[in-house]
Parts: C-alpha cells; structure tokens; sequence
DNA sequence: AATAAAAGTTAGATTTATCTAATTTTTGTT
DNA sequence: AACAAAAATTAGATAAATCTAACTTTTATT
C-alpha cells in the first residue's frame, strides 16, 4: 500500500551505522535493526540492484548518492521529529520510537512547515 | 511488521461513513477507499470476527464499542493532525494525507502531547 | 414472475517483508 | 595448514493485504 518504508529505514541505519563505526557491513545492520542476517542479505541485494548502495569485496556497505540522499532526508526528519517531540514532554525512548514511524509519513510539504514552525518557536 | 493499520482505517471510515450516510454497506466503504469489494468483504469478515463491528442481515454495518472506540480514537487523531497541518499552511489534500498515515504511527503520548501543545497556543 | 443490476462472497494469485534452516564463504586462531 | 567461528547467502515458509475472476444472493424494474 504505502511507500518503501522498508528501503528507508535500511538506508537510514546504514548512515547512522556510519557515523559511529568505520565500516558498516550486514550483520551490523541486523544486530542494529534486530533483524535476520537472511533480512539484511535479501534487503542489501535489493537496494544494491536499485543502485542505493554498494557493497564491497570484503562485504563493505557504502550509500551511493541516491542512497544518501534518501538517507540523510529520512535522518533529518528523524532528529526534527524527535527532538521536538521531546520538547514537547514526550519521555525519550517513545520520542524515537514514534519518529522512526513519523518520518516515513510525512511528505515533503508537511515536513517543510512543521521544521520551519519548530525553527520560528 | 507493524500494527493494525488497515484494520484502524476501515474502522475509521465506517465512523465516517456512519455520519453522511443512514447506513453503512460494503461496497460504501469500497468506494470510499477505492478497494475492490472483494478485500472489504474479507476485511469485514475479520472486524466481525474480532468484535468490531456487527452486520445485520441487510448488509448494514455498524460498530460496536470497541470498534466505536478505536474509530473514534483514529477519527479525533486524523482532525487534529490534518487541522493542525493545514494550520501550518500544508494544502489541504496534502495535509488529509498526511494525516492519514501519521494518525496511526503516533504513540498515546506522543498524540496527547501534541494535542496538549495545539490547545495552548 | 422474469430478468437485469447491484451487492456480496469465495477461491486463488500477487506482492512485500519478514522468518527458519541449511549451506557456503570468509576470517581468525592455533 | 586445519579448524572453528563469524558472516553471508540461498531456498522455501509464513503472514498480511490487496487483487482478479467467477459465482451467489439480493434488490429493483419491467
């Protein structure tokens, strides 16, 4: 029914993964998400075949351009969305919870005016 | 993966339904959410099955409490969001649509907190 | 009452994303 | 080099929600 969520929240790991550790390979990502090896395994084909990741000889993860572009996108609703949740009294850990669904949800629009309200108050 | 989303909407749309219309038929609903009759039947099987909602010989569909109570829950989420966005000067459709999806990603928290926030400013 | 139209149901197919189990490949340690 | 452990892959299963196609039942019209 709805979008790639799916695809997203894999691209999205892969970039946080990225920031805290040198390399990121598939079972990182399966330990991350609480995932099957076997999830991850089909999961990276995929988006190595629709060119949003590479994968290196050693099994290496790396976000194309396409990829990070869509991750980075996903990534920054997630901190806006949570953060401001959190402002909001929300306790933390649902906060993020509720930003890792939120942030497939919204569309451009909606994001657009919700991070420039938060910015204006 | 997720919740009972598809359930949470067919729930909404027969509350929806319920206020612009006597009654309420499959194929109303089919309509409204542009699904074939087939699906509505198989899903109006599984609401009955679990309680939601009861069908009269006719083929009148109503909501039981329960049903009543998730509807009305999904329901008061689609207003506030889709009001709120469209507060924030989202386009009307786009805003309906957003809400659509976000109003079954939000924790209670989460919702009561934005709701709180919405009424105080 | 006969027939047509509308509504509802059933069976089977499709898609997506996960799983388990088994296997293969790679890496690391002795 | 041999072996164990870790990582990755493959094949097949499952579950959910939709679809198409065929069929049945109900309602409405002549």
């Amino acid at each position: 029914m709805r979008n790639n969520e799916s695809s997203e929240d894999y691209l999205e790991t892969i970039l946080m993964l990225s920031e805290v550790k040198p390399v990121v390979r598939s079972v990182d990502i399966a330990n991350e998400l609480g995932y099957k090896k076997s999830s991850v395994s089909v999961a990276m084909k995929n988006l190595r075949e629709r060119g949003n990741i590479t994968v290196t000889d050693e099994g290496y993860i790396y976000l194309t351009e396409s990829g990070k572009k869509i991750a980075e996108s996903v990534y920054e609703r997630h901190k806006t969305i949570s953060e401001w949740l959190i402002g909001l009294g929300v306790p933390g850990n649902i906060a993020l919870e509720d930003a890792c669904r939120v942030e497939h949800d919204l569309s451009e629009e909606s994001f657009e005016a919700i991070k420039k309200y938060i910015a204006e108050h």
